[in-house]
RNA sequence: CGCGGGGUGGAGCAGUCUGGUAGCUCGUUGGGCUCAUAACCCAAAGGUCGCAGGUUCAAAUCCUGCCCCCGCAA
């Protein structure tokens, strides 16, 4: 073929991205995956994939691969599962990969310097906020508790600092009212997909201006624990509302209820005021389009929180007239 | 054999420990009342108590096995 363009006197020009070959891809959850399927989509399949080891998953007994492995087995990449990406093993067999670029998404181990100096381009880390804003393991979660109306996605070269390399290329995403972090997550990590793809397409043909980050302007989003998710309904009801936007699907937002814990799993901050002590129960409300109501709640400086659907350990989730029913809910109950 | 909760009229629950054929809050249907309401009053329909076996004069309740659902193990 080649051999057949030349002598037809068409010259083909280096396939640009030839340079940066071959990739190897870091990542490990669902977030993950959409990129490496485009780049699989994009010709630019790894040559090595490298994610966690399987590990017990889920109320049943076995280990699961993660998703980014079973993505890869299924689409017969080859595979890497080290324990840890430190070891002198592992290090060697990137070695004699000779990698040109390593892409790196939600990959969850942290980089040695070794490492990030290994492939000829470097590290490419995508991360699901507009840096220098929500650098850390939980930029979408922060963003949405912090209730903004937009976060987005960031190519950044790695380098040793979390999160602090300079910035490649940026796409920003508008957070929907009602949307949740496990929403969003999966419409960034669309998003970061096909940045991930352009940013390679640039680097190859040296057209990135790297970008230093502003330090003074970043912000942090540490990693949630079990425990981030205690309601507190001394806060508004925005707030509140924020939140559990913010921690659904996990670790999720929890209160109590007559001495034991209850999630609650979606909210609205209703058009009333309270002027109840914050956490007292003030009844159950009509709302629009939310057949079963909702239970109104005071929360912080007046304002009221309308759950419309809520959990008991143990239980299925309920809508809150089904809920208010089984457990004789009445006004002046307290949540805490 | 990772830990734990649960399956009772259409929904959510109580009753199970201390066996004696089923109750609560809703919903549904019919009627009444009201300017009006996820308001109120009256009446009615609706249940093989997850499945199978066992113990017993008698099982939702005790014993054995099985099926299904869910929470936590970042």
């Amino acid at each position: 073929m080649k051999r057949g363009a030349i002598l037809r006197g068409v010259m083909p020009a280096a396939d640009p991205l030839a340079s940066i070959a071959p990739i190897v891809f870091f990542g490990t959850p669902d977030f993950a995956v959409p990129t490496l399927a485009a780049l699989v989509a994009a010709g630019q399949a790894p040559a090595l994939v490298v994610t966690q080891p399987s590990r017990p998953v889920g109320r049943g007994r076995q280990a699961q691969d993660p998703p980014v492995a079973r993505w890869a087995h299924a689409h017969g990449l080859a595979v890497a599962q080290p324990e840890r990406v430190r070891t002198e093993d592992f290090l060697a067999t990137l070695r004699a990969l000779a990698p040109g670029v390593a892409v790196v998404v939600a990959f969850g181990q942290i980089f040695p310097r070794d490492l990030l100096a290994l492939p000829r381009y470097g590290c490419i880390n995508l991360h699901a906020s507009l840096l220098p804003r929500w650098r850390g393991a939980a930029p979408i979660q922060a963003a949405v508790a912090a209730g903004e109306e937009t976060t987005g996605v960031t190519t950044m070269q790695m380098e040793a600092g979390l999160d602090s390399g300079p910035i490649l290329l940026q796409d920003e995403v508008a957070i929907g009212a009602a949307e949740t972090a496990g929403e969003l997550s999966v419409r960034l990590a669309e998003t970061g997909a096909a940045l991930v793809v352009r940013t390679l397409d640039e680097l190859a043909r040296g057209g990135l201006a790297p970008r230093p980050q502003d330090a003074a302007l970043a912000t942090y989003a540490p990693r949630l624990t079990r425990d981030s998710g205690r309601a507190d309904w001394s806060l508004a009801a925005r707030a509140l509302a924020a939140l559990l936007r913010a921690y659904s699907p996990w670790p999720g937002l929890t209160a109590e209820l007559a001495g034991a814990p209850v999630k609650l799993v979606r909210a609205r901050v209703l058009d009333e005021t309270a002027v109840e002590e914050p956490g007292t129960f003030l009844g159950l409300r009509g709302v629009r389009g939310v057949p079963s109501g909702a239970l109104a709640v005071a929360c912080g400086r007046g304002s009221v929180l309308g759950v419309e659907e809520l959990q008991r350990p143990g239980r299925k989730p309920l809508h809150a007239a089904d809920f208010a029913n089984g457990e004789r809910l009445r006004a002046g109950d307290r949540f805490s």
